[in-house]
DNA sequence: GTAGGGTTAG
């Protein structure tokens, strides 16, 4: 045996309990429980030790000889011994424990057969739990919870619904538990507040449980307000009600109060676990905030340096930050990569512009032996059509489904749209549209959209855009769209029309918008919004920028410009593009040599776009802009995207 | 005996 050194006296009295229950652990395995004495007390005792000290085989043993001479054990022994089988994911013993107290001569508990059902409905064997609800005698909240919560998880919400219903009309009254579980199947928000008024009622309100599936819920159907009131109001909360609601707005996109909650968080003196890091990096990469999520990454490294979902955040930070280096860098480093990993890596490649580099990857990964799932399959059809790769394209979207197992989706079917419309084979991409399983949705009739427009058809255009407008009649973007395309043709008239249906319908553009981060804080820069400090000076700076890039060659490309008018005059909406402002106050502010990295609301021009390659060149600087869609990586006069996007 | 949070997509 080996001997055990002990160096910190204060821990003597756990080293020893440790090491007795080694040599406890070591005598059960060399010397298994004997089952030579048949006498009904002793094989009784046998059993109930074996089920408490959690050994399996001892207990099943035990169990058979019980069986075989009618000797029954206290409900209590048998729901620890179900227990032990959940634990060990053990079905065939379980089955048998069953079988044993439903025999002639024993009377089970109903907590006995509440906890064989949640058994059951652990192991998702569904019709086995409600044949034990359905036949038991009496049932007590925690059966129906039980069963609620079964349906919940099996995502069979009209069932769980149903079941509570049916529990209040048996004079059952729901607990903390019930509606914790409920709430998962509230498929609506009317259902919610519904439920949310039944847990105020039963003033259950301050539960925790209850709670973060509460915000959970609120969050997950976007009722930020309401999810924060919740919040608000809670006098206790712990790490995961604080992680629901840092989650809440970090997948809603709104960074910004994900990180004043965090922040919020730790002055009440929680710390960080996984959860709340992960969000806390989805809250930056959301807003592309490159060093403050190198700040959060220390977090990181001071909580678990070799965790994979961080890692696969941190990642995901990297790439929507557009610093494909430090991605790369992290992804070599990971001591463990999942399809996640991979998966991330590919489409941060795909989106950053390095397309050939991300099918390269794909290679990687399948001489890995980790095998692609739908969204892997994602960014290569998104690699395929940003580099121009048509029959590449074409070769992965024709052979998923047999080489891969993974059937074509909306989105496939959409990078298709895309890699078919970019290419010009705009015909193809409508027969394509029409042939889908899925059925074409907004996105995949606005990707056509955008194919039309960048090939002058205004006719397939127009479609595009009305099939766009019934399905979302609030998309301020293809009213804009269209309205652009018809300005590029000089249909004039078609673009008033266009113009007077957002009135009548009261849709407003949504003004172009972009971030830049400076010394930790974020600068905002909004069409026709001055309320910038430095805003004259900017202006007078790309006023001054715009007459030396002309020098060596920059003409505005007024074809982007959503106007009736021409000459001179057109020029001025261009000027004030929020990206424009944006870049140069990274060149005013920025140390010389630093990355300018802008994030904007809406896809950049192609004013802007040159104005950015030319500018790259002749201030010698890298400028990074990160679209809805996709990254522009400008250096040395050219972009990543290859103009193509 | 029954319950709550986090990572990859156009």
């Amino acid at each position: 045996m080996k001997s055990i050194s002990i160096c910190n006296p204060k821990s003597i009295s756990a080293t020893i309990a440790f090491a007795l229950q080694s040599l406890l652990q070591f005598h059960h395995q060399c010397h298994p429980t004997p089952l030579q004495s048949h006498s009904p007390n002793t094989l009784l005792d046998e059993f109930t030790a074996s089920c408490y000290r959690k050994d399996l085989p001892a207990a099943m043993k035990a169990l058979s000889f019980m069986q075989k001479h009618q000797i029954w054990a206290d409900s209590v022994t048998y729901s620890e011994l179900i227990k032990c089988c959940l634990a060990r994911g053990a079905i065939q013993e379980a089955k048998l424990v069953h079988k044993h107290v439903f025999s002639n001569g024993y009377n089970p508990k109903t907590f006995l057969i509440n906890t064989l059902m949640n058994m059951y409905a652990k192991f998702n064997l569904l019709n086995e739990a409600q044949e034990l609800f359905d036949e038991m005698p009496e049932r007590n909240v925690v059966s129906w919870t039980t069963m609620i919560g079964a349906f919940s998880n099996a995502k069979m919400n009209d069932k769980a619904m149903e079941f509570l219903i049916l529990m209040i009309r048996n004079g059952i009254r729901p607990n903390m538990f019930t509606y914790s579980s409920v709430l998962g199947s509230c498929n609506g928000l009317p259902i919610l507040k519904q439920i949310h008024c039944s847990i105020t009622k039963a003033g259950l309100e301050s539960d925790v449980y209850v709670r973060s599936a509460l915000i959970g819920k609120y969050s997950k159907w976007g009722e930020l307000q309401n999810a924060l009131t919740t919040f608000n109001e809670m006098e206790t909360s712990d790490l995961i009600v604080w992680n629901t609601i840092i989650g809440a707005f970090a997948q809603n996109n709104n960074g910004d109060e994900a990180l004043n909650l965090f922040k919020r968080m730790k002055k009440s003196g929680f710390m960080s676990d996984q959860a709340t890091l992960t969000s806390v990096l989805r809250a930056v990469t959301g807003m592309a905030l490159l060093e403050l999520g190198r700040q959060v990454h220390v977090h990181v490294l001071k909580y678990n340096n070799q965790d994979l979902i961080l890692g696969n955040a941190l990642l995901d930070m990297y790439c929507k930050c557009g610093s494909m280096e430090d991605a790369r860098f992290e992804f070599t480093k990971m001591v463990e990569k999942d399809v996640i990993s991979w998966s991330t890596m590919i489409n941060g490649l795909a989106q950053n512009g390095f397309s050939h580099e991300a099918l390269k990857m794909f290679q990687t990964m399948e001489a890995s032996g980790s095998k692609p799932n739908y969204i892997t399959m994602v960014g290569i059809l998104f690699a395929c059509s940003h580099a121009g790769l048509v029959e590449k394209g074409r070769f992965y979207f024709e052979k998923m489904e047999s080489i891969y197992g993974i059937k074509p989706g909306r989105e496939h079917y959409g990078c298709m749209v895309d890699l078919l419309g970019r290419a010009g084979q705009l015909n193809e991409a409508v027969k394509l549209i029409h042939t889908m399983e899925p059925g074409p949705d907004v996105v995949t009739w606005r990707t056509l959209l955008s194919a039309c427009g960048m090939h002058r058809d205004t006719g397939l255009a127009a479609y595009a855009a009305n099939r766009v407008l019934e399905l979302d009649p609030e998309d301020s973007g293809t009213y804009s769209l269209l309205s652009n395309i018809y300005a590029n043709t000089q249909r004039w008239e078609d673009v008033e029309k266009v113009r007077k249906t957002m009135r009548g319908k009261n849709v407003k553009k949504e003004p172009g918008c972009s971030w830049i981060e400076v010394n930790k804080e974020i600068h905002a820069f909004i069409v026709r919004d001055d309320s910038h400090p430095e805003i004259e000076k900017i202006m007078r700076e790309v006023n001054c920028y715009v007459k030396r890039l002309r020098e060596v060659g920059y003409v505005h490309d007024t074809s982007f410009v959503l106007q009736d008018v021409e000459g001179e005059q057109m020029e001025d909406p261009l000027l004030c593009h929020s990206e424009k402002l944006a870049i140069v106050y990274g060149l005013m502010v920025l140390v010389k040599g630093k990355t300018i990295r802008i994030r904007k609301n809406i896809r950049i021009c192609g004013d802007c776009h040159l104005f950015a390659k030319l500018l790259a060149k002749m201030e010698n600087r890298n400028i990074v802009i990160r679209d809805p869609i996709r990254y522009h990586h400008f250096q040395g006069g050219v972009c990543s995207c290859g103009d193509y996007w």
